[in-house]
DNA sequence: TCGTAAGCGAGACGGTACGTCGAGTCTTGCT
DNA sequence: AGCAAGACTCGACGTACCGTCTCGCTTACGA
């Protein structure tokens, strides 16, 4: 019969009144905003309430605390998408570059801290980062392991370690430096790493 | 008299009773121990005032907030104290392993990047940050000054720079993966940063 | 055709599905169940909702505010049945002992001045209020009339006001003192009233 | 020494800060009037606060719950002063004019029902509320006792039975019916009470 | 037999108040 | 002045309830 067509088409939908996806979108639209605007000690749930005319019960209907909202907020942030030029000294440059950007345009710089800090005492929230911050790593490795691919760096070299010695002095400079993220610097600090992945790998391959 | 003399010795000595030294050290220690429970998040000043048997004001009439409360607590923890072997790269891996040490043991990895993010929207206390902060670090920029002089890195390495690299993934480490913090991530990480450090003095030098 | 007769019979049929009367009587009877259980001020839309399995749809669809659904679940209590024996007194007594049944197994003394003070501020559950409470007096008035009529209670005995004297003690005792409605005290309250009617109406008729 | 003087002055005297007794005042004024406004469902502890300029601590710090609150406000009303004429009847009289100006001018009509409503199910409040509608009852007994001294009611009347004969009606009347509060039922009511206490008295004393 | 109009359960939604909690300030009496 | 104690203002938290709304589905009637 007819009913049975449409159950089996459409299994899953639960009753009652779906959620407005929309609401979703301007909650957190609207929580970006303020991050931006007063960093994450400074959001409050009642001002996203105001501004995105909205209900507190559909904010926590969503999300179970503040920090998780936060965390949703931040994820609509844009990846940085590496380019790939052939020469992997520049590649990491132009991904610098890319990060940089984000560090003055976006509230990165304020609630990642913020959220760091929760995850220490709060198990849940520290997956959800740690999802997001993992597939936020992605594009990154995969720059590196291209690298490798490409012959430019050793076969042994560990992507996962080397892109995070490059995120990690970049990381330490945001958080404790914000004002004297010098591009100079990064070009010496990637020209070492470089040099260092590979010599190591050479050792490596003919110690093998 | 006694008075008169007083007065001449000391001649800025503000009237009314003196501050009393001890009550710093109580709730500074209070302080430590109640982030290093709950972490920044968790603590709450009227926390430090039960533990401490201190008043408010009491707290308040030495620091202006709770954030600058939490610095001068995060100050007493204990500085790195960098070993002299001879062997830089078995150095930095000491370095590593005492930074570990504080990381399990005292309340590092919590306060650390709540202040970072208070800091992003706060003049005040972003400079107060960075002062406690630049002083850790000397020690470890100090132990690759030595190095250099020894002739065991090129004479052209930036120190703290150089610092920075050891540093960086550290501190991304803790933030991001505090469980995952591997030994031998690091033995890896700290061969790629001293053969980098070689090869691109060694060219640097070699170019002039 | 049959269809123009039943339309003609039933002109005003309203289209589409006519509403189900089961629904009216599950979720008043949990109305009132709950009412019973935790006062006006502890019932809840929501409450009804699960345990009559219904919608508030449904519920908003019949009444439209929770007052007027707590009057409507009010009005199905049981009215007082007079019982005639020919002895004013001993009528007026049976009646207190019925009102003193209801006070113990409904919500009666929960309900009421909930409603009361709602209608303070809002003169159509007043009216409301009104409709159901007048109705629920009659039976009483009734039985002060049946008196007057048998040559009881004289001629001139206003029965309204007479049920007042009687009623309004009993409310009093019931609001205020609900664990001390002591039967003693109303045999002693009716025995006044009783003989003050007759008393009065003896004077009234002489005098007249 | 001084210091054991002044122990033994004031030796309660509990430390810290003392409660602003100016607080109270606003608090319980404003409470009042809101009251007065809007009725007790009306009455939000926000609008207290926002028109007392108190916070909301400090109410909750004196009073544990909205319902609290309304009684303490209450319990600032006026008292009945009964007037002593000599004649038991005009001074019932006056009694229920004095209570019928309350009403009108007090919002006694609209908290009362709401607090007994709550408190059946609340035996805190209960309490709370019985206390200071025990209070206020006393001097109408006290009338009644006087009457009785002065031989116009009979020695066997009850006091609070005859009072609550007198209040009863009144309150069935200005709950259910405030709007036909009529002073000439009352005279009726208030004729029929006196003249059934004496019949009844005079029966009782007779066969005694 | 089909379409239209309403009823229904489920549950999302905006709004508003609740009572709690924390930061930072102020006010006592005492030292 | 400093100190312990604790009241005070301000403002956010997360919860709960009201009354409205929006889904997908069902039920009756009338064309």
């Amino acid at each position: 019969m007819a009913n049975e067509l449409k159950a089996a088409a459409n299994p899953r939908r639960s009753p009652g009144r779906p959620r407005d996806a929309s609401r979703e979108k301007v909650i957190l639209t609207e929580t970006l905003a303020l991050l931006g605007e007063l960093g994450f000690a400074g959001l409050t749930v009642d001002a996203v309430v105001a501004r995105a005319k909205v209900s507190k019960a559909t904010i926590y209907r969503r999300w179970a605390t503040k920090e998780e909202l936060a965390i949703a907020a931040f994820d609509l942030l844009p990846l940085i998408e590496p380019v790939e030029t052939g020469d992997i000294e520049s590649e990491i440059i132009a991904y610098i570059d890319q990060y940089y950007g984000f560090l003055r345009t976006t509230p990165l710089s304020s609630v990642l801290p913020a959220l760091v800090s929760e995850a220490m005492h709060n198990p849940t929230l520290a997956e959800r980062l740690n999802e997001v911050v993992q597939r936020r790593r992605e594009s990154g490795i995969a720059m590196i392991r291209r690298a490798i691919t490409r012959g430019e760096l050793p076969a042994t070299t560990p992507p996962d370690i080397a892109h995070e010695l490059i995120v990690g002095p970049m990381l330490q400079r945001s958080f404790f430096e914000p004002a004297n993220f010098r591009r100079e610097d990064f070009l010496v600090m990637v020209r070492v790493i470089v040099a260092g992945l590979k010599a190591v790998g050479k050792a490596t391959s003919s110690a093998a």
